[in-house]
RNA sequence: AGACUUGUCGCCAAGCGGUAAGGCACAGGGUUUUGAUCCCUGCAUUCCUAGGUUCGAAUCCUAGCAGGUCUGCCA
């Protein structure tokens, strides 16, 4: 990935050389928890610390904080490296895993211990919560914070060897009851869970919780500016007090920004969870979700990814970014590297009754993107298919496409002129007997007489594709859209088999791309994976 | 209600006391063998509101208003 543009210099930026005198010694992370797969939110938080780190020639790191073993797994481990590296932010051998520092983690809770500022408590859940106090009305301290610090070593150990079910103690800071920041209130740092973890398995009975876990974990690695969503904003004193009261020389910067929303897109994890267990989309990597695996299939680049993200900006105000930025992104991208072919999604069958029977001609084509792919050849017969859009029996005043008796170019081909419409017993149009003339072939230099518009076919035989159409999940009111999958076929030029890539345009339908999943030769299979804009 | 925090065009977002960048979207014009692409042009006398300080305020001060987060032994 590249460095951000430099309008995009941000409070970060200025936190980042304010605080460092050799911004070389920039330090920077993404701690996720193995519990779900990545989406692009999490995308634009891992192409800001990366590329931070690499604007200023600092470290990046990779870290699980796999500090709540009910919820982890290998399985979310891999998907999520697998993802970091496709997105390109290259952590080195900067692999860290909370749970590789549960032993140091459990001899700082002892630090704090003897300095009287952790203390093993024994209230319930229940009375925990209402000894907490609400917004308005401060907490009242626990009848166990004033527990000797041998007592509370003897029960912290005894709590860590398992001699006490889940929930019936906890290990606690002592900070302020009273304060009306209500994650001061003498959080919880570690709880009892006789849970199996996914790299511990048994080793652990007691495990740390993120408020007290997550400050540590970056103070251990040496992280000089921890950037984390706005939700955490509440725990910042918290977060300075756990690295402050055990001692950290190293004292990292924690930095909130928003996250990034964007319209009509679903991001929850629970939601898209619930997604793919209720089986409305295919899997986690299903094209339609916002997930990296899931625009990885729909043709998304990691380029395309990176300069939505690099071109979003990042604040503290809470946004909703439009989705048509991602789709403009898309397509910018995606217009400077992939050739585009003809193709036609509703076909009607055009029919040439003066072109001699039987004879096929190779045209040779111009490719029309900004890439130069070459010339290359398609096959022109007597029967082909155009676009059932292109054609309008009873056309408006500007419509520049063909009517009947109207002429229009074929792509690279011939003038033609429709002079019958063919309809079945329901009136729709099923074949247009169309006239070409041999002297206006392309690349001719023909200029007697000029045509209004040009459209673009398909030679009968061409080949035939499944074109799934992946649009928005939800309505305009956030509601579940299932009425929006659809599947539709396809006719796409022959010469689509001399190109090696496997992204194209489809003139005027968007961006395809040969799904890898379930693509063969015989049953090629495109995604769109971003509409063009159309105007008619 | 208390703490923290945010409020600049339809959507993002620069701006940090010197007279409102940029992108998306939208609208108009031009080029074009596709109504795409490309190229122009337009698009906030005004920065949540009201006062104040100042030669000068989106930027500083005061008071309001609106949104977000926080009362898990989740992260």
């Amino acid at each position: 990935m590249e460095e951000p543009k430099e309008q995009f210099k941000n409070f970060i930026q200025e936190f980042i050389e304010e605080d460092l005198q050799d911004t070389s010694k920039l330090a920077t992370r993404f701690p996720p928890e193995p519990n779900g797969h990545l989406h692009i939110g999490h995308a634009k938080s891992i192409n800001l610390n990366y590329s931070l780190a690499k604007q200023y020639g600092g470290t990046f790191n990779l870290r699980f904080d796999d500090t709540n073993p009910a919820k982890e797994s290998m399985e979310y481990v891999e998907s999520i490296i697998e993802d970091v590296k496709w997105l390109g932010a290259d952590y080195d051998d900067r692999l860290f895993f909370a749970s590789d520092y549960f032993d140091k983690l459990f001899e700082y809770a002892i630090v704090l211990i003897k300095k009287e500022l952790a203390f093993v408590c024994d209230l319930s859940p229940e009375e925990m919560q209402n000894y907490r106090g609400t917004f308005t009305e401060s907490g009242v301290e626990s009848p166990y914070r004033n527990r000797s610090i041998e007592e509370n070593l003897k029960l912290f150990l005894e709590m860590k060897d398992g001699k006490y079910k889940d929930g019936e103690k906890t290990l606690r800071a002592k900070i302020d009851m009273t304060s009306p920041n209500i994650s001061m209130r003498d959080p919880v740092i570690y709880r009892i869970s006789h849970t199996n973890h996914y790299r511990t398995e048994n080793k652990w009975c007691i495990y740390p919780m993120y408020d007290y876990a997550h400050p540590l974990e970056d103070a251990i690695e040496g992280i000089t500016h921890s950037l984390c969503s706005i939700e955490f904003e509440n725990n910042r004193p918290l977060y300075n007090w756990f690295v402050e009261n055990v001692g950290f020389e190293n004292k990292p910067r924690q930095i909130e920004f928003a996250k990034m929303q964007i319209s009509n897109t679903i991001m929850g994890k629970r939601y898209l969870k619930k997604m793919v267990d209720d089986g409305l989309v295919s899997g986690w990597d299903d094209p339609r979700l916002p997930t990296i695996k899931g625009l990885r299939r729909r043709g998304y680049t990691a380029e395309i990814i990176k300069e939505f993200c690099n071109n979003t900006g990042i604040s503290k105000s809470d946004s909703v970014i439009d989705i048509s930025l991602l789709f403009h992104f898309a397509r910018n991208t995606l217009k400077k590297q992939v050739p585009s072919i003809m193709a036609v999604i509703d076909p009607i069958k055009v029919v040439i009754t003066n072109y001699p029977e039987n004879e096929i001609q190779s045209l040779r084509i111009e490719n029309n993107s900004e890439v130069d792919m070459g010339i290359r050849t398609v096959s022109f017969g007597k029967e082909l298919y155009i676009e059932s859009q292109d054609f309008m029996e009873n056309p408006p005043k500007k419509f520049r496409r063909l009517s009947l008796g109207t002429e229009v170019r074929l792509k690279g081909a011939y003038f033609i002129k429709c002079n019958e419409v063919i309809k079945d017993e329901n009136g729709k149009v099923i074949q247009l007997n169309c006239t070409y003339d041999a002297l206006t072939l392309s690349g001719s230099g023909f200029n007697a007489r000029k045509v209004k518009g040009t459209i673009h076919w398909v030679a009968a035989g061409a080949i035939e594709s499944t074109l799934n159409f992946y649009e928005n999940l939800t309505d305009e009111n956030g509601n579940f859209n299932k009425e929006s999958i659809r599947t539709v076929k396809a006719l796409v030029e022959t010469s689509i088999e001399n190109f090696e890539c496997n992204r194209f345009q489809f003139i005027r339908h968007g961006y395809f791309v040969k799904d890898n999943v379930n693509y063969t030769k015989d049953n090629p299979v495109y995604n769109c994976i971003v509409n063009l804009k159309s105007s008619y």
